[in-house]
DNA sequence: CAAATCTGAATGAACGATCGTTCATTGAAA
DNA sequence: TTTCAATGAACGATCGTTCATTCAGATTTG
């Protein structure tokens, strides 16, 4: 059984851990629904058991508190999150990588359950020191991919504004994220108006 | 007593009314804040019942349940916001008037208290249709206010982004609370500069 | 390879605390 | 005399958490 790994720095999972994983990971989503439909503190442990299908002794073992797993979550970045994230990584033209950027964050936070959850962990980190630290570290380094992308890009007709790349990139991502999250949950039938116009304010903003 | 009035249509508030409407005063006030410390889902009755220096059941004479204690304070407006609010409807210059609009609510939402009350309604109108009625209300004529100077404003170099006056609003909302309410709990020190990029921003979508 | 041992995931009853709300009662203002 | 703000005990429900117990799978031993 341990033959599979000769170096021995990597053992090979057991079907044991394996599953273990899993059912952890189920909890982490099931939480999320529950934690969107009802927010963090009108969401008991018991109803997460329940809807994961777990006992409520069980869910213990896989977290040592309520707190932890809020805090898991708030911390958590979603797979899309981290797929736009490394697309900004990625090579190729600016502009193209930008404009898709802002298509792709302000469909995914138009999304009303992202909307949610982003403002329920939004007012949760302003009140808990455990959670404001990973959120602004998330946070921070979402913006860093962006701020890179435009610094990349080339000069335009004025200079942007912010000039201050960083700044800039706040600003975007302040201005995709309002806009996408008014979508949501007022007017969900001009999403793609509002997106647009949104990529005019951001190259409005860049300087073109 | 009664004599006060004699077209009889608003009656004198008696002696007993007005510390009545006080009291009631008082518990909203006591509530805002505990509000903010401890968000609404983690303050009980008691808790704002003790901290108002009233008895539990007391409390219940002035409110029916802890969910509308929750709407009023999500409801109501700040004087602050509401002064906000008539000084944009006076006559004036409207790019004066727009430039102290943008320094007051910056100032305003860069208050951490503030700013996180505002989180908290938010997060909530997202999941309570008790709520989010009145919220959106009070939002919209924040916008309508501020839509109205924006139409006055004279025609800039190039035209504003967004073109309609009501997007343009929700638009410059979006930016300066979102920057307000990152110095709030981020870099408080940079309030100033920071409301200044804010007004730079503002003017780069208004198009001068 | 088989048997014995160990490990830790899974269970649900139970605990004490606290929750929102009700209510009989009191006392001061109308 | 009537009205109603004010009180705090009390209620049932639910909360987060703990715990003894069970048992399947992993590991060690023979």
């Amino acid at each position: 059984m341990q033959g599979d790994d000769p170096r021995g720095e990597e053992r090979a999972l057991t079907k044991r851990e394996i599953t273990t994983l899993e059912r952890r990971r189920h909890i982490v989503e099931t939480a999320a629904i529950c934690f969107v439909e009802q927010g963090f503190h009108q969401t008991s442990i018991r109803d997460i058991a329940k809807r994961a299908g777990i006992s409520l002794g069980n869910l213990y073992n896989h977290f040592e508190t309520k707190t932890a797993l809020i805090a898991e979550i708030a911390t958590l970045e979603s797979e899309d999150l981290r797929d736009m994230q490394s697309a900004l990584a990625a090579d190729g033209d600016p502009g193209a990588i930008l404009d898709r950027f802002i298509a792709d964050y302000f469909a995914y936070v138009a999304r009303p359950e992202n909307a949610v959850l982003a403002a329920e962990i939004t007012a949760e980190a302003m009140r808990s020191p455990q959670i404001v630290g990973p959120y602004l570290d998330n946070r921070r380094t979402l913006i860093g991919a962006l701020a890179a992308i435009l610094r990349r890009m080339p000069e335009g007709a004025t200079p942007p504004c912010p000039a201050d790349p960083v700044q800039l990139a706040e600003t975007l991502l302040d201005v995709i994220g309002a806009a996408a999250s008014r979508v949501a949950f007022e007017d969900a039938a001009t999403q793609e108006t509002t997106c647009a116009t949104t990529r005019q304010v951001a190259a409005r903003l860049l300087g073109n």
